[in-house]
DNA sequence: TCGGGAATGCAAACTTGTTATCAATCTGGC
DNA sequence: GCCAGATTGATAACAAGTTTGCATTCCCGA
C-alpha cells in the first residue's frame, strides 16, 4: 500500500516531464529515517521541498489535549513543504516515518533556482497544490454535510480506486483507530458506521483490514446519498 | 466591507508586480453582473480566470437536499477559476454577484500565455493556491476539533483583522442565516453559540450585524483555546 | 407612526457522537 | 498449541447539534 489518505491527489514526481524530475533529484539529498522519527516538527523553520523515495510518511498535529488528527499520509513520489517555500510559514505539521522511509530533501534555495530555470517545475506545483485544495474543498464540505457512515465509504472506495480490477473486491489494511483520527471522530463511532455498512454488505470487517466485496455497487449506494447537485456536463 | 470569509488569505492583484497585474488586466474582458446574478454555475466547462473588480461575490453551492454551504465571499483583487485551469476540471462551484459586480474574466490562452512570458504570474499564483490551502487545512482542522463557540470567535476575529486600529471594538455586517451556511450548521446553533460568547461580553449581537467590543480581550480568550500545540520557535 | 417582513429567541423531541469501561476475539511469536 | 497484546464489540451516561414550530423584536418605507 503506498497511500491511502492522500484524498485522491496526484504524486509530484509523475507530473513532471523527464528532465525536470531528474534536475530536481540532482538538486536533492536523500534522508533516511526510522520508523517512528521525525522529519519535520510543527514549528521548524528550515524551509525546503521533501519529496518521499521509499516508504511512507504521516502528516498530522497532536493536540494539547493528547488527541491527534491525521492530515496525510503519504507515499513514493509525493512531496510536502510548499508552505515553507511560498506560503513563507513555519513547518505546520509534524511529519513522521512510517516504517523506514528515504527522502530526497531539497533546499529552499535550490528550490527557487530550479524554478526560475524551469516553467515545468512551477507549473507542476501549480496543478499539484489546485487538485489539493480542490480535494480537500471536497472533504471540507463532506465534512459538514454527510453522515459519518457517508463519508467513511466515500473514502474506503477512493483509497481503493487504483486496485485493479475496478469491479473486483478490494481490501486495505487499516485499523479502526487510524480511521478515526482520520475522520478526527472517536473510535466508537468508526465502529459504529462500519458496522452499520457491513449491515448492508458492503464492507467487512476483519481484524486490521476492511474488505469491499462489491465496490460498484458501493458507489451506487453512494451516488444515492450524494449531497451535492450532479455536475452537468455542458458549458 | 470587502469580504468577510476568505479565510484570511491574500487577493491575488496585491501579490503581482505592477507590470505583471498591467499585462494581466490587459487581457482581460471586463464583465458586469447584477446583484443575483450566476457568474459561474457548478459543472460549467468553460476555463479562465476571473478576477473581482467590483463588488462581492459569493462562492458556494446548493444542495440536493435544498440546503446550501458557502464557501467562500470574495471581494475587490480576489481570484477564482484556478481549479478550471490547472486541475482541469469543470466549475467545483456557483458563483453569484452579491450587488452589482465587475469581474474581469480572462480566458484559459491568455493566461497560459501569461504564464509562460512572466514568470511572476506563476509565482503568484503558487503563494495563492498554497496559502489557500494552509488556511484550509487549519479550518478543516478546526471544524473537527473546535467547539462551535471558539471556531466563531476565531472567524469573527479574522474578519475583522484590517479594521484599524486594532485595539477598536470593530462590527461586521452578518446575519446569523449566513453564519449558519459557512459552518455548515443550523442558524439555531449559531444563535447558541453567539449568545454563549455574548455572555462573556466577547460579542455584542445587534440586528444583522455583530460587534466585537474588546478584539485584544476575544484573542485572549481564543488563545486559551487552541487545541493545537502553540508553535514553538526554532529550526 | 405604524404595519409588514426580516431577523432573532426559545422550547421540545430527536439524532449523532463522546468518554469511559469492560468483554470478546483475533494474531503472531515462542 | 498457547498466551499476551492488539483489536474490535458493547454498554451507559452525557454533550452538542438538528428540526420544527412559534413567539418576539427590530427596522424601513408607505
Amino acid at each position: 500500500m503506498t497511500d491511502f489518505f492522500d484524498l485522491d491527489t496526484p504524486a509530484l514526481l509523475p507530473l513532471l516531464p523527464d528532465a525536470t524530475r531528474d534536475a530536481l533529484l540532482a538538486a536533492a539529498v536523500p534522508v533516511h529515517y526510522r520508523d517512528g522519527a521525525l522529519v519535520h516538527a510543527r514549528g521548524d523553520h528550515k524551509p525546503g521541498l521533501s519529496v518521499v523515495r521509499s516508504g511512507t510518511v504521516r502528516i498530522g498535529n497532536p493536540g494539547s489535549d493528547g488527541s491527534y488528527t491525521t492530515t496525510s499520509i503519504l507515499g513514493p513520489g509525493h512531496c510536502f513543504g510548499e508552505f515553507t517555500l511560498f506560503a513563507d510559514l513555519p513547518r505546520t505539521h509534524d511529519v513522521m516515518a512510517i516504517g523506514d522511509v528515504v527522502i530526497d530533501q531539497i533546499s529552499a534555495p535550490r528550490v527557487m533556482a530550479l524554478y526560475d530555470a524551469d516553467p515545468k517545475l512551477g507549473w507542476a506545483l501549480l496543478c499539484l497544490a489546485t487538485r489539493r485544495l480542490h480535494a480537500l474543498i471536497e472533504f471540507a464540505e463532506d465534512l459538514r454535510r454527510l453522515p459519518l457512515p457517508v463519508q467513511l465509504a466515500k473514502h474506503l472506495l477512493a483509497m481503493t480506486r487504483q486496485h485493479e480490477p475496478a469491479t473486483a473486491p478490494a481490501s486495505v489494511a487499516l485499523v479502526q483507530d487510524d480511521l478515526a483520527s482520520m475522520f478526527g471522530v472517536s473510535r466508537v463511532s468508526i465502529g459504529k458506521a462500519l458496522r452499520r455498512l457491513a449491515a448492508d454488505g458492503l464492507v467487512e470487517i476483519g481484524y486490521g483490514r476492511l474488505t469491499l466485496p462489491d465496490r460498484p455497487r458501493l458507489a451506487t449506494w453512494l451516488a444515492e446519498r450524494a449531497v451535492l447537485m450532479p455536475v452537468t456536463a455542458g458549458g
